[in-house]
DNA sequence: TTGAAAGCGCTAACAG
DNA sequence: CTGTTAGCGCTTTCAA
């Protein structure tokens, strides 16, 4: 009921033009004090709140900036997510929400929904972006900001950690506590990150002269679960593994242990992006902390610089990852 | 660059009033054939895609909708918002996000920044509503859906599951198969739903005239989990437990093994939700089953129906919940 | 410091 | 079936 009211009859009320109470709500400063406060007060009085559709209609800038995400039952999503909603409310943006399911389609049309919606800027988790993609959004002249990947090309602002790196570090630890036969744990998706992170992998393997040994499971846990204990059953347990993701690195050592390994004496597990899964399992996982509530908020901070057109010194940002070590590892 | 083209332009090169590219874009049937394919064919050509904020202001309707939520950093959370998204999607709503951290002055304020944001409806999932708050509620026109949760007076449209009943189930199950000494494990926060919850339990141990045993943790989990470990050092251990949640669920069961007890042999656990958690515990958690996308496909459905003023025959939806056994309970 | 007036891009009567 | 004409509620020159 109370939202019926608008800028005409503060205006009516207040004895002065809608001019001026535009002002007060945009320019303050431009207002006489004592005009200001009137204003103010009738606002105040009337229960006025400016229609944020007509105010993106007229300044042609809505405030608003559009969040894609392949699914929120991810916990690395959910926590960007809380990241970016702090930060938007903390500058006055409203956050937009479309989720793809990783269908190229749907990416597409968010993108077209998101650009209809007059969003100012888009902050875009993908696991996996074509070049036909990523030319659409440069060709947009809305700004973009990658959460947790990037382009290989490095052409759109992203903010991530150095997946390889970490990778290549953790694996370096394994071997440097005497593990030889180290596993690497994947999923069947080829996405960009999982292969920066095989890549980082490979290269501390190499450097050591060892063999590599690449395991691919389901991406779906339900099912990877069975391929867990068929692996148990089936296969040599290597030394020491590094997981993709927390959630396989647990399922992994699940059927270890069932199958009557001991974690950490007989076989030493690592996970990565220190979900709160880590906390629940038995031992609990170590693991590769990745800030995604950090990458979530950094993203939007920049994302604010970018829609003001502001100065930004970089615009691939790289963040910092650390490791925990728990249960899972001996250390 | 492409998003400067408006509907005059398109108007203009199909030869056309701006009102029949109006009509093509929303009531296709009230245009002759051959004139919306040959604007069809421009709009297409030009790239042009209406704006949905000056559509929004000249009818009065932003097809926006605002989800509102405590964090995403709970799995529930991001599960209902899966849902929500693919049913808004579906019915060509865009989704608002605004994330409270369970703050009374944020929820406050998140609802009136919805409101200012011309949303049609609004989607709320709160821990907690004072009757200030549902009075507010339900004095705006907006039409308002509660997710997993209600007010007290079932004055407020809402889907959920009865979470009373399925905590009585459980319980009962737990004693007809012979447990005793059986607990309910809740957290500090006196939630509306885990005091449902909490009721359910007692209920059922009442009635068979046993001793209730209510553990209080605190709401963080790497706090709890120290005090579940000071509990099975000094504390005799139930025969089963009912938790509120299947972190804490787990956490408990994990201290228990860790203590020695054997797990479902000495003590049997049951979780509540069925998260992603259950799988990752080992032995895996037994659950109460809470259908939480479905929660949120079926409120946003809801919610169109109410923001198009249909008939609605229960505005208070309670969806099925089921029990799911796993390894953490003997069946 | 304030007001008048011209839109922002679209929808929705109302005519024709 | 299509065009004309008012706005929707606000911002933003431009003058005063």
């Amino acid at each position: 009921m109370s939202s019926k009211i608008t800028i005409y009859d503060v205006a009516r009320k207040a004895d002065v033009s809608l001019a001026t109470v535009s002002r007060v709500l945009n320019n303050p400063g431009r207002v006489k004090e004592k005009t200001r406060n009137r204003v103010l007060e009738v606002i105040k009085e009337l229960g006025y709140r400016p229609n944020a559709i007509a105010r993106g209609l007229a300044s042609r800038r809505s405030t608003n900036v559009g969040l894609i995400v392949p699914t929120f039952s991810r916990a690395s999503i959910s926590e960007m997510t809380d990241g970016i909603a702090d930060v938007a409310d903390k500058y006055n943006y409203s956050v937009f929400l479309n989720v793809t399911h990783n269908e190229r389609e749907l990416q597409t049309d968010s993108w077209e929904n998101m650009i209809a919606s007059q969003v100012d800027g888009v902050l875009l988790a993908s696991d996996q972006m074509s070049e036909e993609e990523v030319n659409r959004l440069l060709n947009e002249t809305i700004p973009t900001v990658l959460l947790g990947s990037r382009d290989s090309q490095h052409r759109v602002p992203a903010v991530l950690i150095d997946y390889e790196s970490a990778s290549y570090e953790v694996t370096r630890k394994l071997i440097e506590s005497g593990n030889r036969d180290i596993a690497f744990l994947t999923v069947k998706d080829e996405f960009e990150i999982n292969k920066l992170k095989e890549a980082g992998y490979l290269k501390a393997i190499g450097e050591s002269k060892l063999p590599p040994r690449i395991l691919t499971f389901d991406d779906k846990f339900e099912v990877s679960i069975g391929e867990f204990n068929d692996f148990f059953a089936n296969e040599k347990a290597p030394d020491a593994v590094v997981s993709i993701r927390d959630s396989i690195a647990i399922g992994f050592m699940n059927a270890a242990i069932n199958s009557g390994l001991k974690v950490p004496e007989d076989l030493e597990v690592v996970g990565f992006q220190n979900t709160q899964y880590t906390l629940m399992s038995r031992p609990q996982l170590s693991t590769v902390s990745v800030p995604t509530y950090d990458i979530g908020a950094v993203a939007m901070r920049l994302l604010t610089k970018l829609m003001n057109n502001e100065e930004v010194m970089n615009e691939e940002v790289i963040l910092n990852h650390s490791f925990i070590w728990r249960g899972s590892t001996k250390k």
